[in-house]
DNA sequence: GGAAGTGATGGGACTTGGTCTCATCAACCG
DNA sequence: CGGTTGATGAGACCAAGTCCCATCACTTCC
């Protein structure tokens, strides 16, 4: 494998992956993840910012899809409209091949809380970037807050949804948004809470 | 400033955070913490589990307050009410002088990366044990998370709230619970999407 | 009162993540 | 053919974090 073989860095992140997969996230070193894939630490830090993100690539580009949905979404869109249309948008980057190694790499990062760090600040970003995006279609700051956890919430569930099945992802958004939606409506339509008139208000 | 010197822990607390004040989180060392509290590195690693824990010191107790409130509420108390609970149990670690150097930790986190991966990760250590708390109380997965999530997000508008006005925390949490749960029915009784019946069931 | 034990600390070696700088090499271009 | 560009290699370097052992203060027990 010479210097110059093309993809370097989906040769890092195949090599990272089955390395942490075979001996632990914590007992394999970048040297060694660079050795696997034909190149040196330097080239690996060249291409990430740490050793975490080598699991975590792409995910700016969500980001940036889910804004733009939220930003293009039709002006009499609710603020959930616009969040599921977020979610939806984000259904390109769901490649079957993506698919192939997302147990993989679930696995690893649920084992090592580094990676679970990351991961959780990862969803902030997503949390972050679709509340500004609401803000900037004039939804109150804590509404826009609110729709865009729930969106968050129904992101996450919809990838443990899809993994295993696989499919069209913008479909099983959809179903899991809908579904946070529904779980929404009977928090607040609880008894002692009559929906219409909140009893704390 | 001897070896046996007592509350050695605090003793590093306000070392790391006059530090990270003057001169940055990424430009302290460890070694410089421990000298200026009168310890050594060793020692440090000892109290912390690494650099960034001396800033978010006690948050296992809110948890522990969180779901310890959620599994005491009454038995007819909604899933957000109990919520709710959870958030006025947290009050009494809020005290004056936590407020004290409230401002100087937001701003040290705010201005650094690892950190803010560290603070999300605290965060989600709080939705998912309240989650758990409410599930444990027969809530449905999705709605435990839901409530969860809107929980934590209360709980740092109020501490955002709280900071500059000190005072009574479980008032501000109430208020700001209160307003987070009128922000959620607005979402879902929006136009087109009327309460009671979804557009998306 | 001295000896043994306990628990927190000091100290230093060591591994690894991450940065930085410079040399190298392939490709492209005039 | 020579110069430029861009990705890589190589190695020094610093700091985070681990590990092991010596040290010291305090306690307990004989």
């Amino acid at each position: 494998m010479g210097r110059w073989e093309p993809d370097a860095r989906e040769r890092l992140v195949r090599a990272a992956l089955d390395l942490f997969s075979e001996q632990g996230y914590e007992n394999t070193a970048v040297a060694q993840i660079a050795e696997r894939a034909g190149l040196t630490k330097s080239t690996f830090f060249r291409h990430f910012r740490d050793k975490r993100e080598v699991l975590f690539g792409g995910q700016d580009v969500l980001a940036e899809l889910m804004t733009g949905a939220i930003a293009g979404a039709p002006e009499d869109a609710t603020p959930l409209d616009a969040v599921e249309a977020a979610l939806v948008a984000t259904a390109e980057t769901f490649t079957e091949e993506r698919r192939a190694h997302g147990p993989q790499r679930l696995a690893v990062i649920a084992g090592n809380d580094e990676l679970r760090e990351r991961s959780a600040l990862k969803m902030v970003g997503f949390a972050v970037a679709m509340t500004d995006a609401l803000k900037r279609r004039g939804v109150p700051e804590l509404e826009a807050a609110v729709a865009a956890e729930l969106g968050v919430l129904a992101f996450n569930h919809g990838y443990e949804r899809w993994l295993p099945t696989g499919g069209d992802f913008a479909e099983v958004a959809r179903r899991t948004f809908s579904e946070v939606r529904e779980a929404v409506g009977k928090l607040v339509s609880c008894v002692g809470n009559p929906p219409g008139k909140s009893s704390v208000g």
